[in-house]
DNA sequence: CTTTGGATCGTCT
DNA sequence: GACGATCCAAAGG
Protein backbone atom coordinates (compact mmCIF):
# COMPACT_ATOMS: atom_id res chain seq x y z
CA UNK A 1 0.00 0.00 0.00
CA UNK A 2 1.91 3.02 -1.24
CA UNK A 3 0.27 6.20 0.61
CA UNK A 4 0.41 9.16 -2.44
CA UNK A 5 2.99 12.31 -1.95
CA UNK A 6 1.81 14.42 0.79
CA UNK A 7 0.64 17.62 -1.67
CA UNK A 8 3.57 20.57 -0.81
CA UNK A 9 2.66 22.70 2.15
CA UNK A 10 -0.26 20.20 3.74
CA UNK A 11 0.13 18.87 6.62
CA UNK A 12 -1.53 18.84 10.82
CA UNK A 13 -1.79 21.91 12.85
CA UNK A 14 0.55 21.78 15.57
CA UNK A 15 -0.32 20.83 19.50
CA UNK A 16 -0.72 24.09 21.42
CA UNK A 17 1.16 21.92 23.83
CA UNK A 18 4.42 21.64 21.72
CA UNK A 19 4.39 25.59 22.55
CA UNK A 20 4.23 25.99 26.07
CA UNK A 21 8.12 25.50 26.57
CA UNK A 22 10.80 28.83 26.55
CA UNK A 23 11.15 30.28 23.42
CA UNK A 24 14.33 28.66 23.16
CA UNK A 25 13.53 25.26 23.92
CA UNK A 26 10.11 26.22 21.12
CA UNK A 27 12.49 27.39 18.44
CA UNK A 28 14.60 25.30 17.51
CA UNK A 29 11.42 22.42 16.96
CA UNK A 30 9.91 24.90 14.67
CA UNK A 31 12.71 24.27 12.10
CA UNK A 32 10.99 22.45 9.02
CA UNK A 33 7.15 22.90 10.36
CA UNK A 34 5.35 24.35 7.61
CA UNK A 35 3.91 28.19 7.34
CA UNK A 36 0.50 28.04 5.56
CA UNK A 37 -1.14 31.75 4.15
CA UNK A 38 -3.96 30.84 1.58
CA UNK A 39 -2.07 28.86 -1.28
CA UNK A 40 0.91 30.63 -0.56
CA UNK A 41 2.96 27.93 2.00
CA UNK A 42 7.12 27.71 2.77
CA UNK A 43 9.41 25.37 4.87
CA UNK A 44 10.66 27.70 8.35
CA UNK A 45 14.27 26.94 7.65
CA UNK A 46 15.40 30.14 10.68
CA UNK A 47 14.09 30.87 13.71
CA UNK A 48 15.31 33.01 16.44
CA UNK A 49 14.03 33.16 20.38
CA UNK A 50 12.93 36.21 22.48
CA UNK A 51 11.73 35.57 25.94
CA UNK A 52 9.56 38.32 27.27
CA UNK A 53 10.47 40.12 30.18
CA UNK A 54 13.47 37.86 30.66
CA UNK A 55 15.36 39.52 27.54
CA UNK A 56 16.72 42.60 26.73
CA UNK A 57 16.29 42.59 23.22
CA UNK A 58 12.49 41.22 23.61
CA UNK A 59 9.85 43.96 22.37
CA UNK A 60 8.09 42.96 25.77
CA UNK A 61 10.96 43.44 27.92
CA UNK A 62 9.48 46.56 29.35
CA UNK A 63 6.15 45.39 29.73
CA UNK A 64 2.99 45.22 28.10
CA UNK A 65 2.16 47.97 26.20
CA UNK A 66 -0.29 48.05 22.55
CA UNK A 67 2.09 46.93 19.99
CA UNK A 68 3.37 43.67 21.91
CA UNK A 69 -0.06 42.89 23.70
CA UNK A 70 -0.83 39.97 21.64
CA UNK A 71 2.93 38.25 23.33
CA UNK A 72 1.41 38.24 26.73
CA UNK A 73 -1.49 36.42 25.28
CA UNK A 74 -1.78 32.48 24.69
CA UNK A 75 0.91 30.11 22.70
CA UNK A 76 0.14 29.30 18.86
CA UNK A 77 -1.20 33.21 18.34
CA UNK A 78 1.08 35.41 15.88
CA UNK A 79 2.53 38.08 16.47
CA UNK A 80 3.34 40.86 13.66
CA UNK A 81 5.27 43.84 14.17
CA UNK A 82 5.83 46.85 11.81
CA UNK A 83 9.52 48.17 11.57
CA UNK A 84 12.27 50.45 10.45
CA UNK A 85 9.22 52.47 8.86
CA UNK A 86 8.31 49.60 5.70
CA UNK A 87 8.92 46.23 7.32
CA UNK A 88 6.29 43.36 9.10
CA UNK A 89 7.76 40.61 10.95
CA UNK A 90 6.35 37.44 12.27
CA UNK A 91 6.49 35.74 15.86
CA UNK A 92 4.93 32.64 17.41
CA UNK A 93 3.72 33.31 20.41
CA UNK A 94 5.09 30.40 22.66
CA UNK A 95 5.42 29.94 26.65
CA UNK A 96 2.85 30.54 29.37
CA UNK A 97 0.04 33.31 29.15
CA UNK A 98 1.76 36.41 30.43
CA UNK A 99 5.39 35.27 29.74
CA UNK A 100 5.29 36.76 26.30
CA UNK A 101 7.89 34.98 24.72
CA UNK A 102 8.00 34.35 21.03
CA UNK A 103 10.17 33.05 18.00
CA UNK A 104 10.30 35.16 15.09
CA UNK A 105 10.39 33.52 11.54
CA UNK A 106 13.22 34.54 9.59
CA UNK A 107 13.05 32.27 6.48
CA UNK A 108 11.54 30.03 4.84
CA UNK A 109 12.04 27.66 2.06
CA UNK A 110 8.77 28.64 -0.50
CA UNK A 111 6.26 25.77 -1.51
CA UNK A 112 3.97 26.64 -2.51
CA UNK A 113 2.21 29.75 -4.29
CA UNK A 114 5.27 30.58 -5.73
CA UNK A 115 3.66 32.64 -8.54
CA UNK A 116 2.00 34.71 -5.76
CA UNK A 117 5.22 35.14 -3.78
CA UNK A 118 7.13 36.44 -7.14
CA UNK A 119 4.28 39.12 -7.79
CA UNK A 120 4.34 40.20 -4.33
CA UNK A 121 8.09 41.09 -4.18
CA UNK A 122 9.50 41.83 -7.43
CA UNK A 123 12.51 42.89 -5.64
CA UNK A 124 13.52 39.11 -5.53
CA UNK A 125 15.68 38.12 -8.52
CA UNK A 126 15.54 34.04 -7.86
CA UNK A 127 13.53 31.90 -5.94
CA UNK A 128 15.66 31.72 -3.23
CA UNK A 129 15.69 35.30 -2.19
CA UNK A 130 11.85 35.49 -2.11
CA UNK A 131 11.74 34.75 2.12
CA UNK A 132 15.01 34.47 3.02
CA UNK A 133 14.95 37.39 5.50
CA UNK A 134 11.87 38.02 8.83
CA UNK A 135 10.19 40.82 6.11
CA UNK A 136 10.61 39.40 3.32
CA UNK A 137 8.64 36.13 4.07
CA UNK A 138 6.04 38.29 5.22
CA UNK A 139 6.26 40.38 1.88
CA UNK A 140 6.31 36.99 0.00
CA UNK A 141 3.15 35.18 2.43
CA UNK A 142 1.05 38.27 1.81
CA UNK A 143 1.37 39.33 6.18
CA UNK A 144 0.79 42.06 7.52
CA UNK A 145 -0.20 44.03 10.86
CA UNK A 146 -3.94 42.85 9.76
CA UNK A 147 -2.71 39.21 10.54
CA UNK A 148 -1.46 40.25 14.54
CA UNK A 149 -3.09 37.97 16.59
CA UNK A 150 -4.52 34.96 14.49
CA UNK A 151 -4.60 31.50 15.74
CA UNK A 152 -2.01 29.56 13.72
CA UNK A 153 -3.21 26.66 15.39
CA UNK A 154 -7.25 27.07 14.54
CA UNK A 155 -8.04 25.26 11.31
CA UNK A 156 -9.45 28.10 9.69
CA UNK A 157 -7.17 30.79 10.02
CA UNK A 158 -5.92 32.49 7.31
CA UNK A 159 -2.70 31.53 8.63
CA UNK A 160 -1.61 28.59 9.95
CA UNK A 161 1.50 26.49 11.34
CA UNK A 162 1.53 22.70 9.88
CA UNK A 163 3.69 19.36 11.03
CA UNK A 164 4.35 17.51 7.88
CA UNK A 165 5.99 15.11 9.29
CA UNK A 166 9.11 16.26 8.26
CA UNK A 167 11.55 16.22 11.66
CA UNK A 168 13.56 19.12 13.18
CA UNK A 169 17.35 18.82 11.76
CA UNK A 170 19.27 16.83 14.70
CA UNK A 171 21.96 19.69 14.43
CA UNK A 172 20.81 22.79 13.38
CA UNK A 173 23.56 25.34 13.16
CA UNK A 174 23.34 28.05 16.27
CA UNK A 175 24.90 31.73 16.57
CA UNK A 176 23.68 35.38 17.79
CA UNK A 177 20.90 36.93 17.06
CA UNK A 178 20.73 39.50 13.94
CA UNK A 179 20.03 43.31 13.87
CA UNK A 180 20.01 43.58 17.90
CA UNK A 181 22.04 45.79 20.45
CA UNK A 182 21.53 44.26 23.28
CA UNK A 183 22.22 40.65 24.87
CA UNK A 184 24.13 39.85 21.69
CA UNK A 185 26.00 37.24 23.78
CA UNK A 186 22.79 34.81 23.66
CA UNK A 187 23.00 32.21 21.03
CA UNK A 188 18.94 32.20 20.22
CA UNK A 189 19.02 31.99 16.12
CA UNK A 190 19.13 28.60 14.85
CA UNK A 191 18.81 27.44 10.88
CA UNK A 192 19.34 24.73 9.12
CA UNK A 193 22.75 24.08 7.92
CA UNK A 194 23.53 24.29 3.98
CA UNK A 195 20.12 25.44 3.10
CA UNK A 196 20.56 28.63 0.59
CA UNK A 197 17.58 29.58 1.81
CA UNK A 198 18.67 30.52 5.06
CA UNK A 199 19.30 34.77 5.38
CA UNK A 200 22.31 36.84 5.39
C1' DC B 1 32.58 39.84 -3.84
C1' DT B 2 31.83 43.50 0.51
C1' DT B 3 30.48 47.85 2.46
C1' DT B 4 27.60 51.78 2.97
C1' DG B 5 23.73 54.62 3.40
C1' DG B 6 18.86 55.84 2.28
C1' DA B 7 14.09 54.77 2.76
C1' DT B 8 10.28 55.67 6.05
C1' DC B 9 7.01 55.78 10.15
C1' DG B 10 4.96 53.50 14.35
C1' DT B 11 6.20 53.19 18.91
C1' DC B 12 7.85 54.48 23.26
C1' DT B 13 10.68 57.92 26.14
C1' DG C 1 12.72 63.28 19.41
C1' DA C 2 15.22 58.96 18.71
C1' DC C 3 15.35 54.53 17.21
C1' DG C 4 14.51 50.23 15.31
C1' DA C 5 14.05 41.80 15.77
C1' DT C 6 15.22 45.23 7.72
C1' DC C 7 15.91 45.51 2.81
C1' DC C 8 17.91 47.05 -1.30
C1' DA C 9 20.52 49.69 -4.60
C1' DA C 10 24.71 51.77 -5.42
C1' DA C 11 29.49 52.25 -4.89
C1' DG C 12 33.97 50.36 -4.11
C1' DG C 13 37.76 46.52 -4.33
Amino acid sequence: MTSPARPPGAGEPLHRGQLTGTAADVAPTLLHKVLVAGERSGRIVEVEAYEGGDDPASHAFRGRTPRNGIMFGPAGHLYVYFTYGMHWCANVVCGSRGEARAVLVRALVPLTGLEAMRGARPAATRDRDLCNGPAKLCQALGITGADNGLDLLAGDSAIMLLDDGVPPPRTPGNGPRVGISVATERRMRWWVENEPCVSR
